[in-house]
DNA sequence: AGCAAAAATTTACGTGAGTAAAATTTTTGG
DNA sequence: CCAAAAATTTTACTCACGTAAATTTTTGCT
C-alpha cells in the first residue's frame, strides 16, 4: 500500500501529514502531543514500523538517551544477573542501556570509558576492575558523566552502593564459630576492594570473639576464582596446612573450586556427621545451590542494590544536582543456610 | 596550556592546522594521510585526549562501525563466554560491537533487533531464542543487516555456524555404550532447535548400537536448567522411573542440577566402584569442571565458532556479497572424559 | 459569542561528523 | 627543470534529527 519504505522521520511525517518537529516530540514524549495528533501518529507507526535512527536522536541532544553499564566480567555469574536486571530498570525507565565489559583487563575498561563517554551518556552505572582499574582514566570520565559506583568501591563517582561487609562477614564469622570451629579465611586475589573488606571485616570478627584469626593468602591472579579455589585449595589439603576445618571463602566462586578440590580428595563437605570440612562462601552467586553439597553463604541483595543503583542515578539525572556529599549506601547479606557449614 | 578544552573535531583540526576533513580521513585510516600530518595529528592526540562523537561518526556514514551481537541469555556462561570472544575479536578489527540479551523472552528480543536495526549496523552476529524467537522480526531484521546466526539454528540469515550435534551427541552415546549402561536421555526443555537435534542425534546413535533409545521429557521452561535439572531429576529420582543408571543430558546445566539431586538423595555419581549414577552432559560448560564430581562431557569448540562467525561476517561485510546460498558451518565436539561418566 | 491564556504545532537553525568533487601539492618521467 | 600523473587536502554539501522561538490552534471563562 504504502509506496516506498519510510526511512526518515522526515518521510513519516509527510506521509500522516504533520510536521516533523511535532512527531520528533510525540517520540520523546508521546503525552505531549495533542490526543488526536497522538492516534494519528500511532496508527501510521503501526503501518511503517517506523524507528528513528539512534545516532541522528542523538546527535544533538542535550542529554542522551543513553545510560552506559561497565562492568569488570561479565562471564562472573554475579554481574550477569546486576546486569539483567539493571538493563530491565533502564529500559523501563525509557533508557537505553549500554553494556561494556572490561572482561578483567584494565586497558579494555580505559577503552570502555573512553567509548562511552564519546556517547555522552546521561549517566553511567560503573563497577570497576578495583585494583587494576586506571583511577585517573575513572576520574575523569566521572567529570562528565554523573556515575554511580557498585559493588567495587573505588572513592570516585557521585554515590556508591553495594553490600556491607563488615555486617555480612562478621553474621557467617558468628554461625560457624556458634556452630563448630572458628573458620579460617581463604583470601581472593586482591582485585578490588572487597577482597581486602572481607579480610578486615573477618579478623575483627574473629578477634571480638577471642579467636585468632587465620588468613590464607593465596596466589592466583585475576578473575579466574573456581580455578584458583580448585588450585590453591588442593595445594592447601595436600599440605595439610589449613589452619581450621571450616573454611569461609571470600565469595562462591572461590568455594565452588575448594569444594572442588575437596571432592577430587575424597574429603565429605558438609555440616553432618563424617564430613572433614565446613565451607561456607560470599554473594550466593546463581550457582551456590547447586553445588555438592549446597554451598552455605550470605546473599548479597542483588534487588535492593540494582534499584538504589538505578534510583540514585535518575534522581541525580533528573535532579542535576552534582557534586554534593557522596552517598555509600550498603545493604546488608542475609545469611543462606545450605548444607555446606 | 591549551586554552580550552577540545570537543569537535572542527576545533581539534584547527588546533593543528589542517582542514577538518583531513582529520577525519585519519581517523577512519590512519595509513591514508600524508606521513608528516599523520605525525602531527598523533602528537595532538596526546595533548588533547579528543575522541570523535560516536553519534556524529555514524550519522552520515554508509556502513557504521558497529556489529550488533544479540544472545538469548547472557547470564548463561557459555554465551558470556562466547560474547567475550566475539568483542575481542570485533574490537581488534577495529569494530564497535554492541550487545544485547534477550534475557529469555521473545518481547526483548524483539526489542532488542529494533534498536539495533536503527544502529543500522554493518553485521550482525546473532544467536536467537529459538522457539520463543519471531521469525518474522529476525527475518525483517536480516533483510536489512547482513547477519550470521551462531549457536541456534533457525533459517535466516547469510550463514550458521554451530556445533555439530550429530557429530557430538553420537559420540557420547558410544562412550557410554562401550563403557556401561546405554544412556537414557535427559531433555532440555525445547527452547530452540538445539535441544530437538541433540534428541534426535541420540535416538538415531542408539538405535544404529542396537539399543532401546530412552527419552525423558521435561516439565520445566525457560532458561533455569540448573533448577530444571534439580527439580525434575529429583523427582525423577524419587520416583525411580529411571530407564538407566546412565544419563546423558542434553546440556550441561541440566546435568549441574542434576548432579545436585542425586548428592541430596546421596546417590554418588562417577564411574567407579560404589556410584550409582553416571551423568553426562553437553558443552563443555565453563563450569563443569568444577562440578562434583567433575563433568564428563562435549566440549563445543568455543574459539572456532567465534572465529569462524566473526571472519564469516567480515568477508560478508567486506565482500558484499550477499543471497548466495546459506552455509552452514558445524564444528565437531570433543569428548572430555571428567570422573562423572 | 468573544477574548485572553494555555497548549500545540511549525519555522528556522544547530549538531558533529562523512563524503564526493574540486583544488592543491607532491611525485614521476623525460 | 618542467609537464603530466598521482596523492593529498580542502571546499561544499549532506545526514536525520533536536530545540528555541514564532505562530497557530484550542481551551476556559465571562
Amino acid at each position: 500500500m504504502s509506496g516506498r519504505k519510510i526511512r526518515t522521520m522526515e518521510e513519516f511525517a509527510e506521509a500522516i501529514g504533520i510536521s516533523r518537529p511535532t512527531v520528533s516530540k510525540y517520540f520523546n514524549d508521546p503525552e505531549s502531543v495533542r490526543k488526536t495528533t497522538r492516534a494519528k501518529i500511532e496508527s501510521a507507526l503501526k503501518e511503517h514500523q517506523y524507528q528513528p535512527n539512534i545516532f541522528a536522536i542523538n546527535q544533538n541532544r542535550k542529554l542522551t538517551k543513553c545510560i552506559g553499564i561497565l562492568v569488570p566480567y561479565l562471564a562472573d555469574p554475579f554481574f550477569a544477573e546486576m546486569v539483567r536486571l539493571m538493563e530491565r530498570r533502564c529500559i523501563d525507565a525509557g533508557f537505553w542501556p549500554i553494556l561494556f565489559s572490561a572482561h578483567g583487563e584494565q586497558e579494555l575498561e580505559n577503552k570502555a570509558l573512553a567509548t562511552l563517554l564519546s556517547l555522552r551518556p546521561t549517566g553511567a552505572l560503573l563497577a570497576p576492575l578495583g585494583r587494576a582499574s586506571d583511577l585517573e582514566v575513572i576520574e575523569r570520565f566521572t567529570r562528565d558523566v554523573p556515575t554511580v559506583i557498585f559493588d567495587s568501591n573505588v572513592p570516585l563517582g557521585e554515590a556508591f552502593v553495594g553490600s556491607n561487609n563488615f555486617q555480612s562477614i562478621p553474621m557467617m564469622v558468628d554461625y560457624l564459630c556458634r556452630t563448630g570451629e572458628p573458620p579460617c579465611f581463604f583470601e581472593m586475589p586482591p582485585v578490588n576492594p572487597n577482597a581486602n573488606k572481607r579480610r578486615d571485616a573477618y579478623i575483627m570478627a574473629m578477634e571480638k570473639l577471642g579467636h585468632d584469626p587465620k588468613v590464607i593468602r593465596v596466589e592466583g591472579r585475576g578473575w579466574d576464582f573456581e580455578q584458583i579455589g580448585l588450585d590453591e585449595g588442593g595445594r592447601l589439603l595436600d599440605e595439610r596446612t589449613l589452619p581450621s576445618d571450616t573454611i569461609l571463602c571470600s565469595n562462591d566462586r572461590l568455594a565452588i573450586g575448594f569444594i572442588a578440590a575437596a571432592f577430587e580428595r575424597g574429603l565429605r563437605v558438609g555440616h553432618g556427621q563424617g564430613c572433614a570440612l565446613r565451607v561456607a562462601g560470599h554473594d550466593d552467586h546463581p550457582w551456590s545451590r547447586f553445588t555438592t553439597p549446597p554451598l552455605t553463604t550470605v546473599s548479597q541483595d542483588y534487588t535492593s542494590i540494582v534499584r538504589k543503583s538505578v534510583a540514585t542515578l535518575f534522581d541525580l539525572v533528573e535532579g542535576g544536582k552534582r557534586g554534593g556529599e557522596r552517598p555509600e549506601i550498603l545493604f546488608d547479606g542475609k545469611l543462606i543456610l545450605r548444607s555446606s557449614a
